[in-house]
RNA sequence: GGCCGAGUAGUUCAGUCGGUUAGAACGCUAGCCUGUCACGCUAGAGGUCGAGGGUUCAAGUCCCUUCUCGGUCGCCA
């Protein structure tokens, strides 16, 4: 009960039939089934409520307003003669006395339908998001986030985390993206950077003695968009604990995640705590890719020893992955399209092959393999009627495009991917150095803030020479479901002797430390707690349990 | 920034080999209809075919340039 409304339009059963009510909402639709007699739709928040008019004056009267306005009626609930059971309210109708017009909707026609705005072109959806809210399957997606978010901080709450902000105006932070610069007023020529993630106060909190931290932090990143990527700006479950190792990072999210999957999921969570752990080296050689969709049950072979001296000019002397598709019965035509979509997506157009009914392998790349056609379907497992998909390349391309041809096949080839679960694993053991394609030498792989795996002393024996630098992995972890990756975190480097030592490892040192991150690494020095975090996307999150594949869908102001 | 795709009525789209007056559905307007609920029926209004240039007797359609949007790669924890 407002000034406005007595009841709301979602509210009225048969209970309240007999009753006086005052309904405020917008005029969705009028069917004029009759002279003088039409049932007008009045929509809420909350939901709808069918309005009869059975007279000339309230005829009149509601032809003279145009749909979408906001009215005010005021009348007597009664029961419908025909009820509709598919809407909550369908038993009832309100026998107006008294209507007002709150808000007039100037225009007949609008840039589209309210309750087929999702059909409309994206960009007049964005113009008009205010009308596109109206759809009740557009909003909905806004009132979910705004379930999941509380849901989170509840689950967190209730773990024992502590809400802190941190703040938005701020210096350049580590991250890798391209910082968002606001001007500061008092020093010209000097200006603030918005955080690309809260990860250097978290970290500072630590040091200062908070022993879990937890925030629905907005981030800022200047970097394109993509369909599950926002422009701009984000927001993070971001979380961090002190004394704390990967495992007790991993067995939060496990118990916080699954609930809230489950309740306001589109489908089951197939994962159970705890989840599948997968080293990152073994992803790429196992599903071409870092972020795995595990709902897919192809796997990548590698079939480069046996592919050499085929006569075969692009297999000799590279990396060749194959992706067995069993059960497959593409025509030529679909097999073309499928390969298209690989190299649109890839960058490298795949080769591919396949065995017939009786086993016997044709098509494509097949004729190559004459005399090693035993030794390839042992090497495959190779059954009949199954498309062998082929990608060849330096070690990492053929892994990618081999990632690529997985996904891509899993979607279109039927009985590879039941798509209505959901399939959660961490991604581990990510390499702490790489040799970078340009320099040619060693590199941080990802986050220098990292703990290598192995402290101090595998760094020092990678010094002496004892260990090669690229086999050391740090403590640093992805979560990913269903091929999106949710989140990343890491065991954090709290040591100031084992940060300058990483550093070394690529020719830097403490003034580089220091000069980075003054405020950590000086904080590190008074002592600090060894504490880890991690950040998983609500957005994406949000995404996934909305089963949308655009992530402005779940953004009220995208 | 590269590549791919799209742009035609308020909206979503069709438009054949370049050929008469550019069509459909929904929406809108008017009329009919007393139990609809994606109401139904009849009629009508509504178009700079994204923009500019070119080829041609003739361009929504072919060519060039350009703009906008989407996807993707680069980029991005």
């Amino acid at each position: 009960m407002t000034a406005f409304r007595t009841h709301t339009c979602g509210e009225l059963r048969a209970e309240h039939a007999g009753q006086k009510v005052t309904l405020a909402g917008w005029m969705e639709n009028v069917r004029e089934v009759g002279n003088n007699f039409a049932f007008v739709v009045l929509r809420d928040f909350y939901g709808t409520t069918q309005v009869v008019v059975e007279t000339a004056e309230m005829s009149r009267i509601f032809k003279s307003i145009n749909k979408e306005s906001t009215i005010q009626v005021e009348g007597t609930v009664r029961l419908r003669e025909s009820p509709n059971k598919k809407l909550p309210t369908g038993e009832i109708e309100v026998v107006p006395e008294k209507v007002a017009v709150l808000g007039r909707c100037r225009y007949n026609e609008l840039p589209f339908e309210i309750n087929r705005s999702r059909d409309a072109d994206e960009s007049a959806r964005l113009k008009y998001r205010y009308l596109d809210l109206r759809n009740p399957a557009v909003k909905n997606n806004i009132i979910l986030r705004c379930q999941v978010v509380a849901a989170l901080r509840q689950a967190m709450t209730a773990h024992g985390f502590m809400e802190i902000t941190t703040p938005i105006l701020t210096a350049s932070s580590p991250e890798g993206a391209r910082d968002y610069l606001v001007p500061a007023r008092k020093h010209p020529g000097k200006f603030y950077a918005l955080p690309q993630a809260p990860q250097q106060f978290k970290q500072l909190l630590m040091t200062s003695g908070f022993d879990k931290y937890f925030q629905i932090a907005p981030c800022f990143r200047d970097e394109d968009a993509r369909g599950d990527r926002s422009p701009g700006e984000f927001y993070q479950l971001d979380m961090e604990m002190a004394f704390a190792s990967q495992e007790d990072v991993f067995a939060v999210l496990e118990d916080v995640l699954p609930p809230i999957f489950a309740r306001y999921g589109t489908y089951d969570v197939a994962s159970s705590a705890p989840f599948r752990r997968i080293g990152y080296t073994e992803a790429m050689e196992t599903y071409g890719s870092d972020k795995p969709d595990l709902r897919i049950d192809l796997t990548v072979k590698d079939i480069s020893a046996l592919c050499q001296g085929l006569g075969f000019e692009p297999f000799e002397g590279r990396t060749v992955k194959a992706v067995p598709v069993s059960g497959c019965h593409l025509t030529r035509k679909q097999i073309d399209k499928l390969c298209a979509d690989v190299e649109v997506q890839a960058g490298r157009k795949p080769y591919w092959l396949r065995s017939d009914e009786s086993g016997a392998l044709a098509g494509g790349v097949a004729k190559f393999f004459a005399g090693k056609e035993d030794e390839l379907k042992n090497a495959l497992s190779l059954g009949p009627d199954t498309l062998v998909l082929i990608a060849a390349g330096k070690k990492t391309e053929a892994q990618k495009t081999a990632g690529v041809m997985l996904k891509m096949a899993g979607a279109q080839v039927p009985g590879h991917m039941d798509e209505k679960r959901y399939e959660f694993c961490w991604i581990v053991d990510f390499p702490m150095y790489e040799i970078g394609e340009e320099s040619g030498e060693l590199e941080f792989c990802h986050n220098p803030f990292s703990m290598p795996n192995g402290g101090l002393e595998v760094l020092l024996s990678a010094e002496r020479g004892e260990v090669d630098p690229l086999t050391i992995t740090a403590f640093q972890y992805d979560l990913v479901c269903n091929g999106v990756e949710l989140s990343s975190g890491a065991v954090r480097n709290h040591d100031p002797d084992i940060m300058i030592k990483a550093f070394e490892m690529v020719r830097l040192g403490e003034e580089d430390v220091k000069a980075k991150f003054p405020a950590m690494y000086n904080a590190f020095c008074y002592g600090a707690p060894p504490h880890a975090g991690i950040a998983p996307g609500v957005d994406r999150m949000v995404m996934l349990l909305a089963g949308e594949s655009s992530i402005r869908e779940i953004i009220p102001s995208p």
